[in-house]
DNA sequence: AGCACGCCGACT
DNA sequence: GTCGGCGTGCTC
């Protein structure tokens, strides 16, 4: 028998199988998908068996596998199908692709595979009742002894729990042993039954959905609407029919009100998977799904691979997030995989939102997807009133930071005993230059997205075509001498808040102050119960907190997210702002939220002031298909990157005029132009975007490229499918 | 990826 | 005359 095996080596040049014989001893056990250890070159290396052949001729001299790694470790047949689906779309490499679909903790990383199980160690006695008698007789001095004796008659203790000198003596006169007992970090949470009565929304929503096939549906729900428990009713449907579920979330850390929900409701039913659980706690989490002890698999994008089989439902949701799309090798997108999956099981694919990507609300008006939408709040609750604050005026009164509006209702709140939200979206990773007298921003005549400030050269460049301007001294708006690079911070915001309201107790909460593990939760948690009055953070406040004490939701400047160089500004801005005023006024209470901007006429700001999805997504549709952005147009990026200059922007020319050569005219090739973050760690990026309806030459030609620089140690290139930034 | 092989420059 | 630079190519 023989066996094709991928190399564990990431690297192009070994992007293909290798043929092994299979040794008479692991025939039995060999099978596809496994895990193994194979010799390659002068060294044992890890590997994984794609195919399983029963007879091969060649004219290697053919090498056998060394041993086989974990025997229940197995990408089933679902798993390699998507594996190979996830290369062809990434292209990445094959042995990436089924990399990534297995928690990190359970790739092999040299030798031996280390044991991440967890113990308890109990002592149990083990010797006759005569045998003990004699002991004790024998012994009368040793007290100690006697008394740990006595105390495992009764029950069995943790070893911990007796002194290791007596553990010791007992243990060699054969009288105790020691029991392991292997236990979860994450440990089961009981149920809590409660009485749930639906709304007439959530009913009809439920009974839209087919378990029964393949749909993908979107719902549609405004912030507060109930989708979490239209969520847990259909998982529930899912469970009784003896069928599992998974389900995304963008952010855990960010979600935990959500997950503690689900524990609520289903108990020990739920496995849980994000980036901030340790090597050990991922481990456990793996082993509850494959010794089947779940149902639910709640997790971050890459939950999207869990090998769960029997799969009932997928649900994902705020689909919108960006988080759903991996900005690293490979550049895969979760709902393509969950699509894929979907299909595979024929089962509902389940997509949630209050503000939908332009792409899945085109999909969902087409009728791809099917449409459910939920107007309304649950409860008495009501959506939150929306004032737009004009800054430009603000400042000439010298409010800086908050204007009088703001100070008054804040100073209200505080007073009543109600709490706040503050948002302050720090500027991004691009230097953005605006005026701080009237709010304007240097912006692409071509592509409508705001020009990068490179210091250097002291100019303004689009990065998507290469459009470049000399940078004034004075605003070109209001020839004010207030062109401005930089922003505020959340820190000095803080201590503003601090100047500004002496008494009131302020928590902030971003990258800062939530790294070490658990933060975040600690944060949330002092401030649901009212340790603080007011919440201050980046866009890390606006997801899924549902606070019932939160009145008013103050948003600094809503420009910060409106001027990133991106055609999806607009759209992240309308989301993130949309999001964040749904923190307020999500129990009886009236919800206020106060946007403070400098440009107060801006379309997507009137948008969220009348929380009007519908007329934002046709205004900004009509955009999109002005200037041929998605969802009217595919976007695909190619970047070169090399730490020679001349080299990468000579290779950038090359890839230019190959595309020319061999894509239809109808496709839109823009650039060469730097890349968004053109030098780093002394790399040179320039990129290349291609837009495109239809180009079935365009995944030829990308595999093509990639090969040309497979072997190129001094040139990279990096192809991004459907970029999330470009 | 990692390593061997191989073909040209500055040294004991 | 040799040591070593890294460019090229191969690994079942």
């Amino acid at each position: 028998m023989y066996a094709e095996v991928l190399i564990e080596y990431n690297s192009k040049a070994v992007d293909k199988t290798f043929t092994y014989i299979v040794p008479e001893a692991l025939i039995s056990k060999i099978k596809k998908g496994m895990k193994v250890r194979v010799p390659f070159t002068n060294k044992i290396i890890n590997g994984f068996i794609v195919n399983i052949l029963p007879s091969y001729t060649s004219e290697y001299d053919l090498k056998e596998i060394e041993s086989i790694v974990d025997e229940y470790l197995v990408l089933n047949e679902e798993m390699l199908k998507l594996g190979s689906y996830l290369q062809e779309k990434t292209l990445c490499t094959k042995i990436a692709a089924y990399q990534t679909m297995l928690p990190s903790s359970l790739k092999v990383k040299d030798k031996k595979q280390k044991d991440y199980s967890k113990y308890l160690e109990y002592i149990e006695l083990i010797a006759d009742g005569n045998t003990i008698k004699e002991y004790i007789n024998k012994h009368k001095t040793a007290k100690k002894q006697i008394e740990a004796i006595n105390i495992l008659k009764i029950e069995r203790q943790l070893k911990s729990s007796i002194s290791p000198s007596v553990v010791k003596a007992l243990k060699e006169e054969n009288l105790i042993t020691i029991v392991k007992e292997q236990i979860y970090r994450i440990n089961k949470k009981e149920k809590e039954e409660e009485k749930i009565t639906l709304s007439k929304e959530q009913e009809n929503v439920l009974n839209a959905i087919d378990l029964t096939k393949q749909d993908t549906y979107l719902i549609h729900g405004v912030t507060g609407s109930g989708k979490t428990e239209v969520y847990m009713q259909l998982i529930d449907r899912v469970i009784k029919k003896g069928k599992n579920a998974i389900m995304l979330v963008p952010e855990i850390s960010l979600t935990t009100q959500i997950i503690n929900k689900f524990y609520d409701r289903f108990g020990n039913d739920v496995a849980i998977f994000h980036s901030a659980l340790s090597d050990g706690e991922k481990y456990d989490e793996y082993l509850k799904i494959y010794r089947k002890e779940v149902h639910i698999v709640i997790g971050t994008r890459s939950a999207i691979f869990t090998p769960l089989d029997n799969l009932g439902i997928i649900i994902i949701d705020e689909e919108h997030s960006d988080t759903y799309k991996q900005d690293s090798n490979p550049r895969y997108h979760a709902i393509d995989m969950a699509i894929f999956r979907s299909k595979y099981h024929n089962i509902p694919l389940i997509l949630g939102s209050a503000t939908p990507s332009l792409e899945t609300m085109a999909r969902a008006l087409k009728g791809v997807y099917k449409y459910l939408e939920m107007k309304k709040r649950i409860g008495s609750a009501i959506l939150p009133k929306v004032d737009i604050v004009d800054m430009s005026i603000e400042l000439k009164k010298r409010n800086v930071i908050f204007s009088s509006l703001l100070k008054e209702k804040i100073k209200e709140r505080l007073e009543k005993k109600e709490q706040i939200i503050l948002l302050l979206n720090r500027r991004g990773y691009s230097t953005v230059v605006t005026c701080k007298n009237c709010g304007y921003t240097y912006t692409c005549p071509y592509c409508d997205i705001a020009l990068t400030y490179h210091k250097s050269t002291n100019n303004l460049r689009c990065h998507y075509c290469g459009y470049t301007v000399i940078k004034s001294d004075m605003c070109p708006e209001c020839q004010e001498k207030s062109l401005d690079d930089r922003g505020l911070g959340t820190e000095k915001l803080e201590q503003e808040l601090k100047k500004e309201f002496p008494n009131s107790r302020v928590i902030r909460m971003d990258t800062d102050t939530t790294r070490n593990k658990g933060s975040h939760e600690d944060i949330i948690n002092h401030f649901k119960n009212h340790d603080y009055d007011i919440l201050l953070g980046t866009q890390m406040i606006s997801k899924g907190l549902d606070f019932p004490l939160v009145t008013l939701v103050g948003i600094i400047n809503a420009d910060t997210t409106l001027n990133m160089p991106d055609f999806r500004s607009a759209e992240r801005t309308f989301s993130l702002l949309n999001q964040v005023s749904g923190r307020a006024g999500r129990s009886g209470l009236l919800g206020e939220v106060i946007l403070q901007t400098f440009n107060p006429d801006n379309f997507t700001l009137s948008c969220v002031k009348t929380n009007d999805y519908m007329r934002f997504y046709t205004h900004e549709m009509s955009n999109r298909h002005k200037l041929n952005y998605p969802p009217y147009y595919y976007i695909t990026s190619i970047k070169i990157a090399s730490k020679e200059y001349e080299l990468a922007s000579k290779e950038i020319l090359k890839v230019k005029r190959y595309l020319d050569s061999n894509l239809s005219k109808e496709t839109i090739i823009l650039g060469p132009s730097t890349a968004a973050v053109f030098k780093i760690n002394n790399i040179y990026r320039f990129q290349i975007i291609i837009k495109y309806k239809r180009e079935p030459a365009l995944n030829n030609a990308l595999k093509k490229l990639d090969e040309i620089y497979m072997n190129n140690s001094k040139v990279n290139i990096e192809i991004d499918n459907n970029p999330l930034h470009v």
